[in-house]
DNA sequence: CCTTGATTTGAACGGCTGTTCAGATACAAG
DNA sequence: CTTGTATCTGAACAGCCGTTCAAATCAAGG
């Protein structure tokens, strides 16, 4: 045996990705070999090693990707020159699209101890980026008289936690839809910042 | 070799655990192996087993602990009449309590899909429980017309996301204590919760 | 149809895994 | 000092780990 029916790099390199991000946000990087995410796909291990040189870029690519997608996203919302109008925008982005990639938000969280120290460097700081943004625009509405925030730097990491936690509860099939969600994460976002 | 001089089931045990804390909180379950764990002890891999009938014993005993602990310490709290008190007490004991066992609180968190379905049953069994404590002084402000809440049970989720956040960031030595820490986010929560 | 390149197989590598246990040593009590 | 028990060692078990690679098969273009 050797090459399959129909085997194609277009195919199998995004079966591959996907089958690592279940895994890995299923049971954990550490905790999954490279013989299951092989399985899932459909084909042996050695197969893999035409896709990724090591189990490890596998899964920094996947946090990268996921970083990337989260900063080009956020860059596409509208830059409301109302500072309350700006942070609506910014929460109910947050929740929706962490809430669409459940898996890819759970391993860009749990498996940042499982980076090499360099692959690590490079996911903090686009982290730190993405928490930026929020932080922008929370000095940007204190400077305008229309927060009132103790703190920046800790009121954005008290909010990106307190919208993320979504993730921990959440299910498209609970009782409240994401619209219903996002309205009452927006109303305590609000009122922890508003002046 | 056999038995070694200076040994006692009452030093080698605590120590076994608090190897096992360290390296799971710094590496993940997965990642550790039983001869990490007896490296760090000073032992060999075989000594470990008469301590724990196996690796997952381990972990599940010290996730066990760790929510028996959290239940006896806040059920410690003074019983406050007024919400708003009992609800600062509570805010305030959820950070301390919290930042001062880092390890055990990321275990409790990070661990639980690698527990077998029972054992999983009986910590998410033991969080549901402490989740009720803040919903209830929750519930029981609103009834009062001191809250003004949309969602008890969203509120509860949402504000210990919030404060378990911290346990991201903090460090003892960084610029902030945690005293001032404790009485920022308690502004922040009572501004979520009033009316 | 034939050739070139893309893709996968299947087997192999050394090394590490959790767990068990007989035997050896240290300690505590009589 | 002797005895019984608590404690640990050291070796072994079967099995899985990430990774490599020559050989085999398929796809596509000329």
């Amino acid at each position: 045996m050797a090459r399959t029916a129909g085997s194609h790099s277009a195919d199998t390199a995004p079966r591959i990705r996907a089958a690592a991000l279940r895994l890995f946000a299923r049971h954990g990087y550490a905790a999954v070999s490279m013989r299951q995410i092989a399985g899932e796909v459909g084909v042996q291990v050695g197969a893999l090693y035409n896709y990724t040189p090591d189990k490890q870029s596998l899964l920094f690519d996947l946090m990268q990707s996921h970083m990337t997608e989260l900063m080009a996203a956020v860059a596409r919302l509208p830059r409301a020159d109302d500072p309350e109008q700006a942070l609506q925008d910014f929460t109910r982005f947050h929740i929706r699209f962490h809430a669409e990639r459940p898996d890819a938000v759970f391993i860009a969280y749990m498996e940042l101890r499982n980076l090499t120290p360099e692959n690590f460097k490079v996911i903090e700081a686009r982290r730190h980026d993405y928490e930026d943004i929020l932080c922008a625009i929370l000095d940007r509405g204190t400077d305008m008289g229309r927060f009132q925030i103790a703190d920046s730097r800790i009121t954005t990491m008290a909010v990106i936690a307190m919208l993320t936690g979504v993730n921990t509860w959440f299910r498209q099939t609970g009782r409240l839809s994401l619209d219903e969600i996002e309205s009452i994460y927006w109303d305590m976002t609000r009122r922890l910042v508003l002046a």
